[in-house]
DNA sequence: TAGACGATGACCT
DNA sequence: GGTCATCGTCTAG
C-alpha cells in the first residue's frame, strides 16, 4: 500500500489502492485537494468498454505508455474526464477517477464548477473542480501541477458495483466507492 | 467524407 | 425521472 498504486500489474487492485489517496492540483495557481473516493477500472484490449479495447488510437495513446500518465478525454462533446495509467507500457490498464471529497481550496472549486454542492462527485465534475482539461493529457502524476500524493485516509469500506454509462461489458463491477 | 454515438451533467417537470 | 446540449473520435463506405 505504500508503492504508488498506478505502478501495479492488476488494474483491479491498483483501483482498489487508489481510494484514499490524495489528488492534489495546483493547476493556474490555484491549490486544490481531493480524497479519491470513486473510481473505475478499464483492462485495455481485454475490456470492451476500454477506450483502447480496439488498439491504440491519436486520443488513447496515452494509455499504452508508462504507468503514472494522465489519459484525459473530452467526453459527450463538453466534459473532461481523467484516468490514470496503471500498467505496464502497451497493456492500457488504467482506472478512471469518478469522484473526490474536496477537503482543500472548496473556494476555487465552487468558483470552477458555478455551485457549492456536488464539486466533485463524477467524472466530468472532478477534473473541472481540479481545473483539468485536455492540455493535460499525458501529464504524469508524480510530478505538478497535478499529483496524485499518498493515502489521506484508509477507507473503512470499499463497495463494488458495475461501472456507469457504459454499454459493453456491463457485467464486470469494476467501480469501486469509499467510505471512510 | 459523412454519419453515429458516447466512461456526462444540468435543468426541467 | 426524463430530456437535451454539444462536438471529438471512430468506423464504414
Amino acid at each position: 500500500m505504500n508503492a504508488a498504486p498506478w505502478r501495479r500489474d492488476d488494474v483491479v487492485a491498483a483501483a482498489r489502492d487508489i481510494l484514499g489517496w490524495r489528488i492534489v492540483s495546483e493547476i493556474a495557481g490555484k491549490r486544490v485537494v481531493g480524497i479519491i473516493d470513486e473510481v473505475e477500472a478499464y483492462a485495455g484490449e481485454l475490456d470492451e468498454a476500454s477506450h483502447a479495447y480496439r488498439g491504440q488510437t491519436p486520443r488513447n495513446r496515452v494509455m499504452f505508455g508508462a504507468a503514472g500518465g494522465l489519459y484525459v478525454y473530452r467526453s459527450y462533446g463538453i466534459h473532461w474526464c481523467m484516468n490514470v495509467v496503471v500498467g505496464p507500457p502497451g497493456l492500457a490498464r488504467a482506472v478512471l477517477l469518478r469522484g473526490a471529497r474536496i477537503v482543500e481550496g472548496t473556494d476555487t472549486v465552487i468558483v470552477r464548477r458555478g455551485r457549492s454542492d456536488h464539486l466533485a462527485d463524477g467524472p466530468g465534475k472532478l477534473a473541472a473542480a481540479l481545473g483539468v482539461t485536455g492540455e493535460m493529457d499525458g501529464h504524469d502524476v508524480a510530478e505538478p501541477p497535478l499529483r496524485i500524493d499518498r493515502p489521506e485516509k484508509v477507507p473503512t469500506s470499499i463497495e463494488d458495483g458495475p461501472r456507469i454509462g457504459i454499454s459493453k461489458a456491463t457485467d464486470k463491477p469494476w467501480r469501486f466507492v469509499a467510505t471512510f
